[in-house]
DNA sequence: GCTCCGACTGAACACGTGTTTAGCATTAAA
DNA sequence: TTTAATGCTAAACACGTGTTCAGTCGGAGC
């Protein structure tokens, strides 16, 4: 057996590749693209994976991996203030992953789904420490305010992406500096002075819907 | 576009039907099933608009004077107060036509872009109006705080849509309130009381980014 | 009557897709 | 050396796609 380059397997080769074609021709591009990109021939690809699905599969489970492992690494580094965003910002070295998160977002896939929940999981943690700090005003609904907070970000980021495609889809870094130097400044004032002047609407929709979900975590999972 | 299908024809049923199935489920719906759907043969569907390429970007146009007309119609439903996106739970009339911007969106094709141009300059409007009366903080670059407002409330839905498809998008008034019901609290909870209780954020940025772009209505960096 | 013309169709074409098959080449075991 | 197994490929297959082509139908104008 020879395994022409470095210490990967070819396996390993192919999914990678897969993992980087992905994220820049999304889910829809071919096995053949991906097994020229990995220097090898279409049904190789189907030979160590079985199909085209299960390569999406553990690419699927391969990106979430190495989220998980990232996510241990710079697990306390938005300690206090910095906006979520600028964790990307700062990384291009996980520029094929967020570019497969993105895609994968888009795509309502397993990973998007996830990555979500993992960010929530994390704003929750995060906004409860701004809060006990004095840093953050406290919400009505903690838990709902974290998922609004991620999906409003990643939202607008994505929406800012597919209409205004940037030349290089792998510079995830320079992609976010771009979104942040149009959006970052009405986000903080929003963020630190808010919108209205009046607290109409806010108490008034407190009426209609008299009921406060206290529960911290609990997450009752609507659809 | 609203009629039976009896007076209309061949060549607009066709149109039609591509908007719908575009709309349900993506451009990259078949030939074959928007002549099945308008009860006609595929070579049909080409003799009459030459290729799809086409009849998708006559879709485009029809969608656009759709919402030119239904904007005229409504121009001035949104005076102060509602939320942007409460015009779409109100109009289940506009239910394809929605769909068919949501997807145009996700593609970053024409309409989903000047759709957002037309729904910014909405905005810029709407803002103006409510500064003027007094019922919104003044923004330090109006332009960029609409166009984030549209951009945050239509990506936060649209990437809400896709990580949790409803069971019949073609109900986009329950969509838009199921979307309401998670997530109007944490909006305008921020909207009105902020988010954070500093303003050292704002203040550190705007003091990094020395120049305030053009008419700034607000009070520059105090402290 | 006739011709002409446009709406319309069934069948095919060209092509790209994921996948299968048969077989080659190299390596490890017997 | 023989045998088996594995990594790997070229070629083909089955299928779905957009599109073309030859031709039918039906009505309007002569």
């Amino acid at each position: 057996m020879r395994s022409a380059s470095a210490d990967q397997t070819t396996r390993e080769r192919i999914r990678d590749a897969a993992v980087l074609r992905f994220a820049r021709d999304g889910f829809g591009a071919s096995v053949r693209s991906i097994a020229t990109d990995a220097g090898v021939s279409p049904a190789l690809v189907i030979h160590h994976f079985g199909s085209k699905d299960e390569l999406h599969a553990e690419c699927d489970e391969a990106v979430l991996a190495e989220i998980r492992s990232a996510k241990n690494d710079t697990i306390d580094e938005l300690a206090s203030g910095q906006s979520i965003l600028h964790r990307f910002a700062a990384a291009d070295e996980y520029a094929p992953m967020l570019g497969y998160v993105l895609r994968s977002l888009q795509d309502g896939g397993p990973v998007g789904r996830t990555f979500i929940e993992q960010m929530v999981e994390d704003a929750v943690g995060y906004t409860k420490h701004g809060v006990e700090a004095g840093l953050v005003k406290p919400s009505r609904d903690e838990a709902a305010r974290a998922r609004y907070l991620v999906l409003s970000a990643l939202g607008t980021l994505m929406l800012e992406i597919t209409l205004d495609p940037p030349e290089d889809p792998s510079d995830i870094s320079g992609l976010v500096r771009g979104f942040l130097a149009t959006s970052y400044l009405p986000m903080i004032e929003l963020y630190t002075e808010g919108f209205f002047t009046t607290r109409r609407m806010l108490d008034e929709y407190l009426l209609y819907v008299p009921d406060p979900p206290q529960d911290a975590a609990g997450e009752p999972a609507s659809e």
